[in-house]
DNA sequence: GATGAATGAGACTTCATTCAT
DNA sequence: AATGAATGAAGTCTCATTCAT
């Protein structure tokens, strides 16, 4: 069935959205840069986004929902724990890196901050659902019980998001290459 | 002679800046917030300082340097390894507690989040530099080469930094504490 | 579609940036100023001028240009050299009264001092050319050679447009008729 | 008698003052610019002059009161009309260059005007008292009734005045020997 | 008298949002 | 529905003037 020419339209604008918030934060992207990149006239932004907060909050929910589904398709397509767990890794980081920019429109605001939160909380019970499952003499994040491992996620994804968004755009590659390498070698099999 | 430039009134108005950065950001923090937040006239804080990117990058130098020389001073004070690490620890998350909020400001914009990166490696090399000494018997982060050591401690310090960040206030203690008990009990003593 | 920018509003702003920069000056006019002269917002302005800068040297071109296509025009519609330039002067005159105080604001700052020396060599080579044309025995201008008779024209024409900007507005009229019988009568026929 | 300290010093702002004014024009000119020219607190010129209004007037009537005196003090010493004419010249030019950028202050706003015409008109009449006993044979100028005759000057003098104002700095001497030798030759002396 | 920090009004400019077309 | 000009509140910063020292 093919979409409405409207959606084709919100689908537009959210994606400049989400570019435009993610190279310069919430504050400093305007309406206007979202309209140029979305080649559509500002005011007809408001048709489809009551305001501009609720436009950022719509590009933040887009790409969670995005990745969440992402790693849906992953457990089911992939059979055995360790080719999920390598696909995992790599689609995170592909994703990691298109999106990490966005990250920082969220920490502008205090009311913005939950929304980063609350997402980071149900990614990381999900990935800690997924070591569970896991044979826990091999791998080092199996070991721990379910609360400090929640723990451990949770600061873990949010040092990489964050890392990642402190670097020059031309470190990125690399800094995405040595930490999975360090993901894969040292953190996640646990050899004694 | 006339009123001669107050240090204590550069403080007040560093620490209304640094507060204010922390709880806003740097977009939407104004000079006049800042100015209510120090009692002062919105335009005496261009005698202290020349504008507003001036002030927050003195807003975050301070930060940084009381924590740097916090952690010197700990080196010095404390005698075995051991303590050494117990009193980093609680220094550590103690400004944490107290800072966190200002490194959001940080990632307003892009043109300023060197200025947290920069301080992340120097702070990540520190540590790096002190678990080199350690026993790697007993220390997980010990038993890391040079390099992979300096970036576990740079995506864990974000990780921390980020986490408490995005935590309502009320609940920062509470983090605070788990994050102390994992990395404690998990993450630096190596029970093999 | 939505509404077009308005070519006569843009003139409106012009007109009053004239008004408003001839009558007191640079920096003395604010845009608030201009913008309530002309009836708009003062947001409204940098819809079609970028800065108040560009304003000014809108300002400043448009009359500029309005007094050479004047020029233009009596040459091509008068045919005696002696009805041309009593047609000049006419027409010189009237616009000098229109315009003069504009002419003030190129000497608030040095960096706009050159717009004025431009149109002011400009002028004087059209006029020095004009005169190269007659009949050296009747107009004393024609007997000096070329760079004198520049050298003439140019301060003559400057403390035209100076003395009228020094006068209090009632006697600006009176001036003028005196000085265009100066003109003819004493300083244009060269009377052995 | 030596001058009390205080005149001196009055002397000193009021020096500072016009060559501030004189450089960047009246609403550009701080009062900050002025004392540190000065080497004075800025606010120990309110001790000498009310405001920054009275002081640019009274650095106005400094410059004027200056050229007055030394217009009188050549029509004394010098004892030849032809030498007088002479040293007026020279001497006019001197302090031309000297003090043309002062004019420009005054153009900036419409309650200064009337400060320039006033001893514009004041200097046209004794200069063209000064051509009235000249042979009329021999000066262009004596040729003049009284009336005309200060039409020219008063013309002519801005018109120099606002040529000196609009060239650059490194144009102003060639222009001055430029106009010198202008009006000497071609303007003053009536050639049949 | 001298000093220069403090004040706060006011300037230019930006930009989310509205609304006439 | 779409457009983009219009709006005007709000932000940063400057500077003449005051006044505590």
């Amino acid at each position: 069935m093919a979409r409405h020419q409207d959606d084709e339209k919100r689908t537009r604008i959210l994606q400049s959205a989400i570019q435009a918030f993610g190279e310069k934060g919430f504050t400093t992207t305007t309406m206007k840069d979202i309209a140029e990149q979305a080649d559509i006239a500002p005011g007809s932004i408001y048709t489809y986004f009551r305001d501009k907060e609720v436009l950022f909050i719509s590009a933040v929910d887009t790409v969670w929902k995005q990745f969440h589904q992402g790693l849906a398709a992953i457990l089911k397509e992939q059979e055995t724990f360790s080719s999920q767990l390598d696909a995992m890794l790599d689609y995170g980081f592909d994703l990691l890196k298109e999106l990490h920019p966005l990250v920082r429109g969220m920490y502008q605001e205090a009311n913005r901050l939950n929304l980063f939160h609350k997402n980071l909380v149900k990614l990381a019970k999900q990935l800690s659902f997924f070591f569970e499952r896991a044979d826990e003499d091999k791998y080092t994040l199996s070991r721990f019980d379910k609360r400090n491992r929640m723990y451990l996620l949770k600061v873990w994804i949010s040092g990489m998001l964050f890392t990642l968004s402190s670097l020059p755009f031309e470190r990125i590659d690399g800094e995405i290459e040595r930490q999975k390498s360090v993901i894969r070698k040292a953190l996640l099999v646990h050899t004694p």
